[in-house]
DNA sequence: ATTGTATTTCGTTATTTGGCGAATTATAGG
DNA sequence: CCTATAATTCGCCAAATAACGAAATACAAT
């Protein structure tokens, strides 16, 4: 019961079935789905841990990114959990929404995603080490 | 994605899943879904109304006593969710004590069943009453 | 009509959850 | 080694949730 309650908990919230439906045989870099949610980096992590924790999601690290996908080779639970929800959603306009705004994301360089995300932060950060000096 | 939401917000609780997979193929009174869950009818009460806002179960009323169970005619994404909860949880063992400790209730009496349930809380109404005179 | 009773609704409380920003971690490149 | 930076972890807050008991509701039977 434990592993299912896992996944259903995973899936009650909007935004972590939004991830999961737009990973949907394609793969993403944190900062994509930051950009696709519209929501803090630390809030994006926290959502992507608890996907990665009911194993709907999978992790690939390359580098300094973070890369996501539904993985392909998984037990049969897993996959007719993502089939169950793709099905559903299949003509949902939020999910529709998404893929426009994805096509959008994708064509973007993947450093300029980052940099507009974590730009501010670093700048303040910036700002407190001068005014230390 | 409202409707959907809906159903995984139900399904994100143990509880309502217990209930679910013991309604499947079984209409069940009130006191018998409290006697299996073992929590204050309340609590069950609550349960009931979010599974039949996601309409995951119906009801029917009969008396006193409110009659629950998952329905046979709906729409085919109500369907396929039970279908997918009832799947990934065939060989569960919580679900499995379940059915055995349905068994047991299902061969005592309801009004018997409610008797014990409601029995302390009308004990105190009366002894406030007394103490009142 | 009044009383008894199964269920629901309401009000409260403790816990969990989703969100953010700050700090930390891990890695790439001087 | 030192700096830059993508992602995560941590600490906090507000909102949602699950639980309970008390009160209200709805129905049956005097």
């Amino acid at each position: 019961m434990h592993d299912f309650m896992n996944i259903t908990k995973a899936l009650s919230d909007q935004n972590r079935v939004r991830v999961l439906l737009t990973l949907k045989g394609r793969e993403l870099c944190v900062c994509q789905i930051i950009a696709l949610l519209g929501l803090a980096p630390s809030t994006v992590s926290k959502h992507m841990s608890i996907l990665k924790n009911a194993k709907l999601v999978e992790s690939r690290k390359e580098g300094l990114w973070m890369h996501y996908r539904v993985p392909n080779k998984t037990s049969l639970k897993i996959r007719n959990a993502v089939k169950w929800v793709c099905a559903s959603l299949e003509t949902n306009e939020t999910a529709k929404k998404d893929r426009i705004r994805l096509r959008k994301i994708l064509k973007m360089d993947l450093g300029d995603i980052c940099k507009r995300q974590n730009g501010r932060a670093y700048c303040k950060i910036k700002e407190r080490t001068n005014h230390g000096k």
